[in-house]
DNA sequence: TCAACATCTTCGAATATTCTAAGACACCAA
DNA sequence: TTGGTGTCTTAGAATATTCGAAGATGTTGA
């Protein structure tokens, strides 16, 4: 058996494409719609508000890179979330993020307690100007 | 306590701008170089085999987006993750990636398998000629 | 202060992605 | 077979990202 033609890409550089392919908010937001149960192209393009064209472009996109999978059903094109796993991985990005967010809202507070100044002026986060 | 000035974009977006963070192959890399601790700018660079622009400039990116964490020491800066689960996206997505593989590899040995021809002729998986 | 080293910034060119609009195709019911 | 609906494709313009090169900044030790 032939070793093919295109060798085959460094992980990182597929985890990568995998990761690009999430980077949209239209496909973001298709993953969470379908995360229970399979829609019909026409159900995201409303609840997406794009024309059809570009729902069928970011669907095809998705389904080209192996995270959706589609069947027909006289005229209606229905999609579905191949790996359950995919929304794992949504979950522990919502995690990440929340905690950012409680993080930087810890900042906020500090920085509005003008009043208090720690002992040593400055934090060890500080090292950068700018 | 006033909404502040830029009103805070909805979630889908938030959660494409992160993985969109992730989705460039020399970014991956440097999560996985600083799977096991911390690192310099310059072990990353030559790990990466960029020069230092390009390196900082990928680690800047990351660190605006509270996903890495830096500290000076002396004249090197070093760079961390600064929340653990980071690591936890790529395992899934790792393990999504290796799924897809298995199934893609036994979809060629169905397709080098010439003598068989299924009972039906054509698919599920079929309905979009092209 | 100066020289050496590490890191960062900036800017324009190169490249990749997304958007928009127009029309093509597939399927069903009449 | 024809019209209507739903989905897909394409191509070029608009936009965003990445690359490469040059130099600026900051830190240490002499």
């Amino acid at each position: 058996m032939p070793t093919s033609g295109d060798a085959s890409p460094p992980i990182y550089r597929v985890k990568a494409d995998f990761f690009r392919l999430l980077g949209h908010p239209a496909r973001v937001r298709v993953l969470e719609l379908l995360r229970d149960g399979e829609r019909t192209v026409g159900d995201l393009r409303s609840a997406l508000g794009l024309d059809s064209g570009g729902t069928s472009q970011h669907l095809t996109t998705m389904r080209r890179q192996g995270v959706l999978d589609s069947r027909r059903a006289g005229t209606n094109v229905y999609y579905r979330v191949k790996d359950p796993r995919t929304f794992q991985l949504l979950e522990v990005a919502r995690q990440i993020l929340s905690a950012q967010l409680e993080e930087s809202r810890g900042l906020l507070g500090e920085l509005s307690a003008v009043e208090f100044v720690p002992a040593d002026g400055a934090t060890d986060a500080d090292h950068r100007s700018r």
